[in-house]
DNA sequence: ACCAGATTTGAGCGATCACTCAAGGGTGAT
DNA sequence: ATCACCCTTGAGTGATCGCTCAAATCTGGT
């Protein structure tokens, strides 16, 4: 067998997540990520390839913990519509937590690239697209439960809600009043609500 | 009287600007603005202090602008609701001209500067508080021309606008269908009618 | 024609960037 | 105990970073 490794992936993973999300890519220098890791460059090499590749690497699990939480907001029964309002409510109220006012992990690699050079730039679009389709799942599931009306596109509604929700974090990113972010996303959960009321109009 | 200067200041500025804005603070090298300034870097650093101080000025330049376009749209007379949605829908619409689909430079910078170090997070804070202001007085007058309901609060209503602008120009970033871009600058603009229609019920 | 003074110039500063690789060291098999 | 193997180590690579300043250049006043 090989020898066992002393530094721990997903670990490393979780810290090279955090700095990149704090500083932005191109901020955070081989250096900070050394501290943040506890490995030499050499190590961090050997593992990620390079900065991009561990960027990539950090990004692709960030991606996976939000597909994931979606996923299961979707699978944990009840009516779809109730579970998106209610997301977007509990995000609104958990701004006063932690150190957790930041902008979606994506958005903020979308913005931080240039143009669509370089791979971390098609790889977020690519990310983002996959979310737009999660959320597009389950309005799907809301209209086959007889919570939309009959004319509702449920991608445009994905559409809407993924605009929102980042907004709501750009927003808490912002900072300001929690009474105020958790009134924005009172108002997007309306948003969402309202499409079943407008069902019975 | 001293020597006329070689370089057009606000010419310069722009060119920092769109430079800037392309590829975010860090990215953007000195090399790079001597290039898009056809300056030398001492003639950079005697007009401008700083690459700090370049980019300060630039994000200025950037909020004048913006500001005093949504000024103009306040000043137009005329129903400000029906101003604020058709905003919201001819920006949808003018995504297939020009190299335009870039996100807020405002928002682009609060994401990426670090935490609220140096002058630059803060500045942001403060344009974009500024624009919060400017879009609540444009509600402030719908309330006071009897477009919006009786508890109707307009610094609430100013902060939503401005989460979907916000949404509306990363969605625009993002790239995409230009008709989805604009089916969801129409969603928005209808939230905004809907107000008015809000009014009578 | 000439000077005083402001401005531009661009080579080059130390620091830091992302990254490499030969050497060192711990592990499991024998 | 010894070896082969692979991973870790960290000093050091050339390039580029933001930035400086003495010298060159141009201007308006006389």
């Amino acid at each position: 067998m090989t020898r066992a490794q002393p530094y721990d992936r997903e670990t490393a993973l979780d810290a090279a997540l955090n700095l990149f999300w704090q500083k932005g890519y191109h901020a955070t220098s081989l250096k900070d990520l050394e501290a943040a890791l506890a490995m030499k460059p050499g190590s961090i090499y050997a593992a990620f390839k390079s900065k991009e590749g561990l960027y990539l690497s950090a990004l692709e699990r960030y991606f996976h913990r939000n597909r994931d939480g979606l996923r299961a907001l979707a699978a944990q029964g009840g009516s779809p519509l109730a579970a998106l309002a209610g997301h977007l409510r509990s995000f609104g109220r958990q701004q006063a937590e932690e150190s957790g006012h930041r902008a979606c992990m994506l958005v903020k690699t979308l913005l931080d690239v240039t143009e669509q050079d370089g791979a971390i730039g098609l790889r977020a679009r690519g990310y983002l697209d996959e979310m737009t389709a999660e959320i597009t799942a389950i309005f799907e599931a809301a209209r086959d439960a007889g919570e939309l009306p009959e004319g509702a596109d449920p991608v445009r509604l994905a559409r809407k809600y993924q605009a929102d929700m980042t907004a709501l974090r750009i927003e808490a990113h912002r900072g300001g009043d929690p009474a105020a972010l958790a009134a924005l996303a009172d108002d997007m959960a309306r948003d969402v609500e309202r499409l079943r009321l407008a069902e019975s109009g």
